[in-house]
DNA sequence: AGAATATTTGCAACTTAGTTGCAAATTAGG
DNA sequence: CCTAATTTGCAACTAAGTTGCAAATATTCT
């Protein structure tokens, strides 16, 4: 019985035309499952009794942010964060929202961002990305 | 014979309250005289014959960002970047573009982003940071 | 200016995130 | 089910940043 997390990452994964592994299929389900990006760490702590190295899942990240589907999102923290990409825009990716109280991140998939110029003084812009930072709705 | 650039460093520590140090003179200095958001590296790099240790550095980029003198710039890169708060706004950092052909970031110190609104579903929203990617005015 | 106090500095050692090379295991495709 | 292409795990490594502590330097007070 294939339950709807596996179909989804089956999905994403064959449409990029990727090798279909059991690592991969983890990772992507760990990202489809969460609300806010995630680091390596993270996700590695997401998998269950499955158990993956560290470079599998980094290498798995990297090659699916090389394809597009995931994104790196931009976390004041040392660790990079990875999120897949179904809440973007071809143009611009949804916010993300730091409290500078409980330093949790949000995702704030439905807020609508005015898109930048495409072209400013020379500059060819193809991707924007907006990050915020105050008090969440537990801390304010 | 002092320069601008000295008197200039002086008035922003003193600004702070902050122990006036050959280190923290020299560091100001290189951001001032930056164009864009540098690594400790970078500003290693640009001391000319002074040296100071790493961790010297690191120490006083830490101290600057706690008292609101330096921010830090979200970059597509493993190390952090610092500059000078001077050109951002109360709730607004200027808006930072990274080439993804040359991989070098440029300020767009005065390219307008419409602030978003403060409160949005219970979040309280202090500060913004707008990320750029395309291509530069040299690759595009 | 000189003494007392508070703060910063440099060093060495350490931590954490992420990467590389390579042989063994797994996947896709006929 | 055989072959070629790709991925995996391991161990070792790199790079960025941090910590503790004694010595050095900055500020303040008289």
């Amino acid at each position: 019985m294939k339950s709807n997390l596996d179909l989804k990452a089956r999905q994403i994964l064959k449409s990029a035309k990727l090798y279909l592994t059991a690592g991969r299929m983890s990772v992507v389900q760990a990202l489809l499952k969460a609300d806010k990006p995630l680091t390596q760490e993270q996700i590695a702590g997401r998998l269950g009794k499955k158990r993956f190295d560290k470079v599998t899942i980094y290498r798995t990240l990297k090659t699916l942010v090389k394809v597009g589907l995931v994104h790196r999102a931009f976390i004041e923290d040392r660790a990079r964060h990875f999120e897949l990409a179904h809440n973007c825009s071809e143009s611009q990716c949804h916010p993300h929202f730091t409290c500078t109280n409980c330093g949790r991140t949000h995702c704030l998939t439905d807020m609508a961002i005015p898109g930048a110029k495409k072209r400013y003084k020379g500059f060819l812009i193809h991707r924007q990305q907006t990050r915020f930072e105050g008090l969440c709705p537990a801390c304010a």
